[in-house]
DNA sequence: ATCTTATTATGCTGAATAACACACAAAAAT
DNA sequence: ATTTTTGTGTGTTATTCAGCATAATAAGAT
């Protein structure tokens, strides 16, 4: 982890973020109270087990959040991207990590440190009310996510995993690429299936024209017929 | 869904309920503004698709919450318990139900009609703070139960289920019946795995002295082996 | 009381998918 | 540049578990 000047302020004043709600006095305290930190591609952002420090705001690269199963297995449960939180559900639940954070690409991640974080809040109903919608929201995606992993078969669960990619990162400027560059073994740790069956999976879609495949760069060529597959199971 | 007299004044001074956060006044001013109603034990509180009326408290009985997935299959995503809220997430994520609720047995369950909620929330932002970290919890047991049910084989899965039940609804007084009495059905939808495969997983279990099993009673007679067949997955 | 329906129990078969093995390509390290 | 490591692709085998059938029992309905 190296430090590195960056202005976290965009963080705080970005439209799409919940801090919106805030008065500009809040927002000025928030930028006081808070430090950047950069992270290579690859690194370990939190490990599960670590004691949450504050709020982590992901202001550039993409994340992927994952749990350790059964030997060791991973099961990716959240993909984050910017200006997104990591690692708030320990934070406010008051536990240690329960997931581990890996940045996907180089990232830019900001702290505002846990009692300025409680104290806007408690000041301030709206934000308090909007992270409680968050956590809904994303309680009810992780729900269907349960229901999707273990009822589906495996390519309605690639199906839908390449179309959560999609709606998360969206697409590149062709309108096709999906905008994450994921390895094979991600795609099924993503998918709660083997890399082997992820690769031969994606082989298949790439066969029927479903999609098309270029090393990691995915372009799906028929939505309509991947939203099928995701639907039949 | 038959009216009853009930007084739920019970559940808002349950020092059990985050309620306990509140001014006596907001208790009050809440005391005015709920309804309650009977539930026969099969019946349906609420179904997917349903909008949220209010915060519901369970008062009494138990409640399955449960997602239809492929082909119909249930996954039951909740058991609650009283007193405890069902079909807020629905509510605070501002979005009909995903997941229809049932009664396991005859319930009591009182409404707090939604603007009531959200005035007495904005007001008291301890109670806030309590209903975030409620939702940080529930989504780290959400989380939990995907790798469990992803990854654990049928033993361990079951395994899983009954100390979860064990851990929500207790013993009987004789320190061994787990206190909920589910159909084998119900069992294997909290499982994820057929209802033929719950009997037989149960059965060997029995025969292995680890529970005993009379009719729907289960009791953990090695819990030490149950919890290790847990983990071993 | 008796009929009907739901639940529990058990065996058999087949499909889905994990596990393993191996080859090859690409990237990173030396 | 060349060695080592990591990632990708493909075939084969083994295992788990779902699906189905059937019977027995228990619970509800008439």
């Amino acid at each position: 982890m190296h430090e590195r000047t960056y202005n976290a302020d965009d963080c705080i004043d970005n439209p799409k973020s919940v801090f919106t709600v805030l008065t500009p006095k809040e927002k000025e305290f928030l930028k006081q109270n808070y430090t950047c930190a950069f992270y290579k591609k690859g690194e370990i952002i939190f490990k599960e087990g670590d004691k949450p420090l504050g709020l982590m705001i992901l202001a550039e690269g993409k994340v992927k959040i994952f749990k350790e199963g059964v030997g060791g297995r991973e099961q990716i449960v959240r993909m984050a991207k910017p200006v997104g939180f990591i690692g708030y559900r320990a934070l406010f639940a008051e536990e240690n990590h329960t997931a581990t954070a890996v940045a996907i690409e180089d990232c830019v991640s900001c702290i505002v440190d846990k009692d300025s974080v409680f104290r806007v809040m408690r000041s301030n109903a709206d934000l308090s009310m909007s992270v409680i919608q968050s956590f809904a929201s994303e309680l009810g995606f992780s729900h269907d996510r349960t229901v999707t992993l273990t009822q589906k078969h495996i390519r309605g669960r690639l199906a839908e995993s390449l179309i959560f990619l999609k709606d998360t990162y969206g697409y590149e400027d062709d309108g096709l690429t999906i905008k994450i560059y994921l390895s094979r073994e991600d795609v099924a740790n993503l998918s709660n299936m083997t890399t082997s069956n992820a690769i031969r999976t994606l082989s298949t879609f790439a066969q029927e024209g479903v999609i098309s495949i270029d090393g990691r760069k995915i372009r799906i060529l028929d939505l309509p017929k991947l939203e099928r597959i995701s639907e039949l199971g």
